[in-house]
DNA sequence: TCCGCCATTGAATAATTGCTCAAACGAGAG
DNA sequence: CTCTCGTTTGAGCAATTATTCAATGGCGGA
């Protein structure tokens, strides 16, 4: 039963050898039974095992026409700085499928680079599936800071813990923020974003070159209710006062406006956008999220997205 | 026939967007083919022309991704029939680690075959330590030969004793070789070479469907000299005739040519490679032996190599 | 306009891969 | 030592993918 983590090492090694002949080197499972001794099947799973485990990483070199004209076409109208838009399945509901992937390549993309760079990251199941597909990295000539707080109404400090993750994976110096998303009073907000470990973090993501964000809708099977940082009767209160997306805890109107309200003024999050106007690139995708993202876009909320293909034919509608 | 720019580029675009629906997105080509409505042998067409055309790229987050690698690129190099490359430990100086397990892993796997196999086995401490990591199995239908005599210049018989202490591991039937390593005189090694029971043990070894050897070089602090089979003096000549390596006592130079010597004409083992051109593998790593695999891989002393990720590297650049 | 070349197509078929299930195996409890 | 339970194994079969091949049709040249 309990499994040595020997065992369960050793296990990987082989389905990492297996995969690799099998999608680097092009063996057939056949060829690589023989090669490792073992029967077909067992090699099946092994190969098998290997994409479960997420050893194998497939990507298409190729901007498709399509996807590419939507995306010049969405920085035209929305004066986006950067746009990707991948292609849809459009057999899947997911919201996450595609953009995932491109966010961490793009993510990739700038942990590439050699200049140090300050790098925010907000919250939330998109960002979450996007650095599960980082590769392993060492860039400890960067730091990653977190947007929002990493502890849930609850009092966990698990929710979508996107942070922690992500420096892990890439080995860079990170920086959380040691706070509740949304807290009870505009005053305790305020105490504690004195504290002198909130205070550098805030002015670090303020400063950030690129900032990574989801984007939630607001509606009452958006996450922000779903997880519970906001009551059904709060939530009903914001969509009378016009709130049709959130990012990083701040609800915002259909122009993009941050929403006076008291929600808002109880969100510890960094502001959005930061001061610095680095990049803020907004990964989301999905018809729930539509509006939450033209707004966002119009509003000036962000300055870069990441989408899917039908998402930016409704956008561009 | 005259292809239009605009032709293969649409073409690779649909190429691309076949390949991630296929690759990425995990579709069969029967859904790729609906989606797009064309039919699914063109989907097929596509998915593989997304291939061709080098716009998938498929790469393995694991550190034996890098091994296999390299045993490939050897295998090219040096038209090896058989390769293994485990992974370097950096940490640490042995010129055995990984290679003993991996030595150990393949003998097992000829050994486990049904069909009777002649294996011909070296000495050394790289393969004493292989013998060590063989279980306990009961290969009555193979037979092990020694390739080399197992009596010390003392006269001791217990030098890296190989062949018995695997036959006793694989409960197979043996035939050591009651010779020293070497001998005084050409003429005596001509005299015990015509002994029944050498040459039938010779006979067999030239016969061996596989042959595993350790690679020794030949520097003060080799093994040849640290066992006393040869002295100082000696060693010092060899040097200067211009030998690197040394295969169970055969000695050879830098092209991995056996060197036309007095030494050599008092080895009393089995030659390398043996008349049956039969797999021919050694098991070595180190720095210190690097010049004496690549001689032994070049001159085709050799035909099959495990060795480790650093010496791999060495032995490519 | 007609001809012939050759790329493209889809049907048929071969090869490969993925899944299911019963049997064998092995660790651990009794 | 034996039993039990959960895991692993490989055979058989279903699904999917790759290849072959004859038919089609578009296009340039005569």
């Amino acid at each position: 039963m309990a499994k040595t983590r020997e065992d369960e090492a050793t296990r990987l090694d082989e389905a990492a050898r297996a995969g690799w002949l099998y999608y680097v080197a092009g063996n057939t499972q056949d060829q690589i039974a023989s090669k490792l001794g073992i029967s077909r099947q067992a090699a099946q799973r092994l190969v098998s095992h290997s994409v479960a485990a997420g050893l194998v990483r497939v990507r298409i070199d190729h901007p498709i026409a399509a996807c590419l004209e939507r995306a010049e076409s969405l920085k035209a109208r929305y004066g986006l700085k950067y746009c990707e838009v991948v292609p849809s399945d459009p057999a899947s509901a997911s919201t996450i499928l595609g953009v995932a992937e491109a966010c961490a390549v793009e993510m990739e993309r700038r942990l590439r680079r050699d200049e140090p760079t300050i790098l925010a990251v907000g919250t939330g199941r998109t960002l979450r599936a996007a650095v599960e597909h980082l590769p392993p990295m060492a860039c400890t000539q960067h730091r990653i800071v977190s947007l929002t707080g990493n502890i849930a109404p609850d009092g966990s400090a698990s929710v979508y813990n996107v942070i922690y993750s992500m420096a892990d994976q890439v080995k860079a110096p990170h920086y959380p923020m040691p706070l509740p998303v949304v807290v009870s009073t505009p005053r305790e907000r305020e105490l504690l974003h004195r504290q002198k470990v909130v205070e550098l973090t805030l002015q670090l993501a303020a400063k950030a070159e690129v900032t990574f964000v989801g984007v939630g809708e607001v509606s009452a099977r958006a996450p922000l209710v779903v997880d519970g940082f906001i009551t059904a009767d709060e939530r009903e209160d914001l969509d009378r006062q016009g709130a049709v997306g959130e990012i990083v805890g701040w609800v915002y109107d259909s122009a993009g406006r941050l929403i006076d309200c008291r929600f808002n003024e109880r969100v510890a999050s960094a502001p959005i956008p930061p001061t610095s106007r680095g990049d803020v690139i907004a990964a989301a995708m999905g018809p729930a999220k539509t509006p939450a993202i033209r707004a966002a876009a119009t509003g000036g909320l962000i300055n870069g997205l990441i989408t899917d293909e039908a998402t930016a034919h409704r956008l561009l509608d």
